[in-house]
DNA sequence: TACGGATGTGAGATCGATCTCACATCGCGA
DNA sequence: TCGCGATGTGAGATCGATCTCACATCCGTA
């Protein structure tokens, strides 16, 4: 453990200034002398000065990191918007803290009480519970902003960035049944709570809309894993008079969806269409390709880390809400239903 | 901004103790009366007292922060170890923060350089760079615990963790070669360097040891992304006399050899046979699956969590240097060749 | 010439937690 | 009864950077 340590003080002392003049010097505030300032500076330079992060925070309050809290930094939707936001807030001298959440409300809590004892500037979020939020309304009243995305707080009123997760489902099931179906199964998800609920009514409005019944015994449910879908597709589709179609709120739900018809011998779209929420690169590997719903995905972090930033450099104005709208990519998973 | 702030100080006084006294109760050590310690522990808890970790890093000179630094989050591969380190780390009440080299040297460099003035605790890095690399070694000296996952540094001893590269590559061409294949295609990368050189040695030696010429002209080279290896791929099959078989590099350049491939009109296996480095989801949900050589993916980020917990706890013994082997999956992307 | 503003600089306080040291007080054995 | 160790507590220093304030100069102008 050789600590290097090359402080403000030692600079001062190999300038043959105060500290108060090395600061003024390094950090150009204040009145300092042309030749002093130099000689400060070449100092700084020589010793290879690096200034502690840690002390400047105990005096700010504030360490230049961001705390983002998503559902699962393993969901590649996660992924991709961590490396977004980072790229936006290096930008800025900012680092980035990850701290999934896993959807687990308790273990949300926990993360944003150990990050808020951090000193840790602001936040992303995406709240795993609709419901269950009072710590996040806590965290925004003590002052570091917050941001959410994916999913709102109803409660809270800050800046947020989400998807028309309604208005998307809703199109997805409306191009279903523009092609003739009317039994058409849902695969939901019981985690993301407030963004399948969205879905669940796009799904609902769609079918009422068209003046199709709503049938529950079509609508699966299962959380949102690979295998926990493959499971519930297996289910949705055992039962007599299957439905014809499926829709899934989720790109891992789709994969499920995928491995569950395979292994009972649908064919998509021959046997089953198929449409999903959420683009993936999978999606295009598939034979047929499959159609999605998708979500303008590279936009969500670099807007989300802007808007933050813009609350750190102290912007006050009055939260803003952006939802983004989805776009049906037609690939070749559903079929025209001709008849019964 | 309204800032909280219950410090040490307001807990004190709120027990009418001195600070001493309020930190030996909350932190149990020394001498304090049962009574006195009672009073400030209940005045901590009434006021909602937290430790400022900040205030603390000054001191101790460490925050319970680690750095990983990943060629990309995004790589589900990282994303998988990120997740996984995390999940150790929080055991130990230290936090992850995750910064992305991108695979660039430079960004690299200037990423250690900003997380160093942040006394960070300990460091889990996959370096980018096979031989430039002395920024590495330099952190390393000044203390700060470094463990290396995915790829070595020659020229610094600390613990790492990597996977059986060169063997894994070996296996891979075997397998193609015992299927009567001589014509092996391999799909390179030019950017993770010391991962791609060990398996395009696996490539030479299993070639070797089976008698088979080299032929440069059948090593394709790209940026490990979907869309270069797409055109790496089409350019390899373009010319006469193609190979029979292909291996590539990693799971992103499998992904591109198999979208190269179909826009050719070429079908696996029949036209060409597949072997891919690292497992990925999608492996199973083409048609045929893709025979692939998996990392023990699942094994890496929690040892060197592990490790790199150890060294912060001050366990002094030999860097530890674990390679892991890696394990051939037969799925259905190669045929056996009959004659010519 | 003297005075007020502009210009430079340093001493010391501050942020919050922790640690050392000095100073009490108590009890028990000599 | 004295003394010493065990026990309990507080004052102040410390970590490193920054900021306030006070104190020097210097200059130009009244």
């Amino acid at each position: 453990m050789t600590q290097k340590g090359i402080t403000l003080k030692d600079v001062a002392a190999a300038a043959k200034v105060s500290r108060a003049t090395a600061a003024r010097a390094l950090n150009s505030y204040g009145y300092v002398g042309d030749e002093t300032a130099l000689r400060v500076l070449e100092a700084a330079e020589r010793l290879g000065y690096r200034a502690n992060l840690v002390a400047q925070a105990l005096r700010s309050g504030q360490l230049p990191i961001v705390g983002f809290v998503p559902g699962d930094i393993q969901n590649p939707f996660f992924a991709r918007i961590a490396h977004d936001i980072e790229v936006e807030l290096r930008k800025h001298r900012h680092n980035l803290l990850i701290a999934s959440s896993e959807e687990n409300v308790e273990q949300e809590k926990e993360l944003l009480e150990s990050l808020r004892s951090l000193s840790i500037r602001g936040f992303i979020l995406a709240p795993t519970s609709a419901t269950d939020n009072q710590h996040i309304v806590q965290l925004a009243h003590e002052g570091a902003p917050v941001v959410l995305i994916d999913r709102v707080v109803k409660e809270l009123q800050c800046d947020s960035v989400v998807v028309d997760n309604e208005g998307g489902a809703r199109e997805a099931v409306d191009y279903l049944v523009s092609n003739g179906h009317d039994r058409i199964g849902l695969l939901r998800d019981d985690s993301r709570i407030f963004t399948a609920q969205e879905r669940l009514a796009g799904y609902q409005n769609s079918l009422q809309s068209h003046g199709i019944a709503l049938d529950e015994s079509l609508i699966g449910v299962a959380r949102s894993t690979v295998e926990h879908a493959v499971d519930a597709t297996i289910r949705l589709f055992s039962r007599r008079n299957r439905p014809t179609a499926l829709f899934t709120v989720d790109s891992l739900m789709t994969q499920g969806a995928l491995l569950g018809l395979r292994s009972m011998g649908l064919s998509i779209p021959h046997d089953v269409s198929l449409v999903g929420f959420d683009d993936f690169n999978l999606a295009t590997f598939t034979d047929p390709q499959i159609t999605v719903v998708a979500q303008p995905i590279s936009e969500i972090g670099p807007l989300a880390a802007r808007f933050l930033l813009e609350r750190l450099a102290g912007k006050k104005i009055a939260p803003r809400h952006i939802r983004f709208p989805t776009r049906l990519i037609v690939r070749g998973s559903v079929a025209q239903l001709h008849g019964r």
